[in-house]
DNA sequence: GGCATATAGTTGACAAAAGCAACTAAATTG
DNA sequence: CAATTTAGTTGCTTTTGTCAACTATATGCC
């Protein structure tokens, strides 16, 4: 496990070094174009940052652009770069004010003039960019985009820590019920062999939820983390006083969180509310990571039986929680204990 | 319409150069790390090219490397890299011998001697990745890598025009039935403004395709492009003359390909050749596009009907085809005339 | 075959870019 | 208010990169 770990890390680093040389040559290719421009290539990125200091994602907490914030975001020396903005200031396309609030600090714009300079580059710079763009059909440009959207995002956000392992819940929206049956049929295809009968079977599952609602005593939880949904789980009625728990489902990227647990606890907790007196679901004995927290939580295996569907041969297992004041105290103690 | 889709692509040249911007500044910040070797950034990247230049791709069609293919893939000046290259052939690190196939030509490689000298630099590389990603969580570093991918894939088929447009049709696999239901929960929400009871609809109809599936009489067809999926279509037997067209999709990014009256004309030859006399269809009158299909196709609108469903209120249409030799016929040449 | 032209690679001269360290002036700390 | 930090400048140096001229082999074409 740890090995296999290791080694899936250190492919994912060979990954992006190889992503990391591959695009270092695109930018390189680019920026050739601005190459036979009056300015260097480093006086092109000076302008550039000026022109769009602040097109940033947080514009707010942006500081106005002084010369050592220029050098820091473009790694450049700053004595080089104190001469190339001299260089600027006397072509006057750029001026210097001193800054209000620290008199070290002088804040650089564009001028007028600098702007106009600045536009013929500008635009074959963004005519480079459509000319790498135009081979691409329709769907490669989305992915494209759609891409470097993502990897933008997951690398500014710096304190990601936080916020990284910070799910929310949800509930449903229009597409969810797609994804929830897709991804029990990709997961469970990949992980244990099922065909698409079963992916069928959570299909059904899911449009009898929707369709046969009963917003007084069923619920779902969309599981959202960074955007994405990496979790879910439902809680249908299945008579006056028993609930069912149903499709529970986790990310292989988002395990370890005990987003699980906090899936199951929300159903326990809705169906007590609810007035449930008994919770009961179904599932298959190979998959322990789910069992283990159906027992920490107080359920018992109340049946098994061996069967053939989805194409291998099984073990379903019923599991059931009494969900009465008295047991709910005892759960409680338990679920304590474990953890 | 052009005018929106012009800003559209600005915007998305915008959003490229935002990116190019932030990533060049990102890799210059991992590039740092190298600079306090024995040697220039140059050289470093020179190296690394040696030692990783089969890490490519497609390996086999990758020449053995030479100075000038070195030169042309770094974006180096030839006599630059050819004093770099002396440099390193007097400390041993790499050799240069004459090509058998051209002798003008010098094939270079890493001696065991640079090999070594190079691996702390890989090491460190490595490190500084590792560094980058410590920050993330297991889902946002697969985030990243999947994107990483997805733009070097895209990037790198140069010659995409042929196979950008070519999408390839195939049956059911697990995932799909998911996949089916998500787009079309998403798309009619967004498009229409269906609430999620049409994707239960959708689910449902999807599951009992797949539970009382007849492979002699019904069939579905996943469009894939590009190694996504990218449209779909089932055809669902109504009773022993009449098969039924359901689920049509074509996602936004691929249309514009005739995907759609494709996936249509292999239903209609399908139900020709399984001994179906009819086909009907039900669709709502706003979906204009693929009215549009069913038309040319020589399908006739035989009932309207005003219902209230998914949150709108609609107009419900019964379409139908005769599939019968002589319309068969009739069908083909209308078909063809329309193109 | 043989001439014209292209390509791989080298070299010298030169210019531009970048780095370093010492410096001034304003701000901050204690 | 002295000590330290930070923003920015300047002189000097090294490194890096460019250009054009050059050799040697290869390729295309009559």
């Amino acid at each position: 496990m740890t090995r296999a770990q290791t080694s899936d890390a250190e492919r994912r680093i060979s990954d992006i070094r190889r992503f990391n040389r591959f695009y270092t040559q695109k930018i390189g290719v680019l920026q050739e174009g601005l190459l036979d421009s009056a300015y260097s290539l480093a006086g092109v990125r000076v302008l550039y940052e000026l022109a769009h200091w602040r097109d940033e994602a947080d514009r707010k907490a942006t500081p106005s652009p002084s010369a050592s914030r220029l050098a820091a975001r473009l790694g450049l020396d700053e004595g080089y770069l104190s001469r190339l903005l001299r260089g600027f200031e006397k072509q006057q396309l750029i001026v210097r004010k001193p800054s209000p609030d620290d008199g070290r600090e002088h804040i650089l714009s564009l001028t007028p003039r600098g702007r106009k300079a600045f536009a013929p580059l500008e635009l074959r710079s963004r005519r480079q960019v459509a000319a790498m763009l135009s081979p691409l059909s329709g769907l490669e440009r989305s992915r494209l985009a759609c891409a470097m959207t993502t990897i933008e995002q997951v690398l500014r956000s710096r304190p990601a820590t936080p916020e990284a392992t910070a799910y929310t819940l949800r509930s449903l929206r229009p597409g969810d019920i797609g994804w929830v049956t897709h991804r029990h049929g990709v997961l469970y295809a990949e992980e244990y062999g099922y065909d698409e009968r079963f992916e069928a079977l959570v299909a059904a599952i899911a449009a009898h939820f929707v369709q046969a609602f009963d917003i007084e005593r069923e619920r779902c939880w969309i599981a959202e983390l960074g955007g994405e949904i990496v979790g879910c789980v439902f809680l249908v009625s299945k008579s006056a006083t028993v609930a069912k728990l149903r499709l529970l489902l986790v990310e292989p990227d988002a395990r370890g969180l005990g987003l699980g647990a906090r899936l199951v606890d929300e159903c326990i907790a809705f169906a007590r509310q609810a007035g449930y007196r008994k919770m009961v679901l179904w599932t298959q004995s190979e998959l322990l990571a789910a069992r283990r927290i159906y027992e920490q939580r107080g359920f018992r295996r109340v049946a098994e039986e061996p069967h053939h569907s989805f194409g291998r041969d099984l073990v379903a297992e019923t599991w059931e929680l009494r969900l009465s004041r008295k047991a709910a105290r005892e759960d409680r103690v338990q679920t304590r204990a474990c953890k």
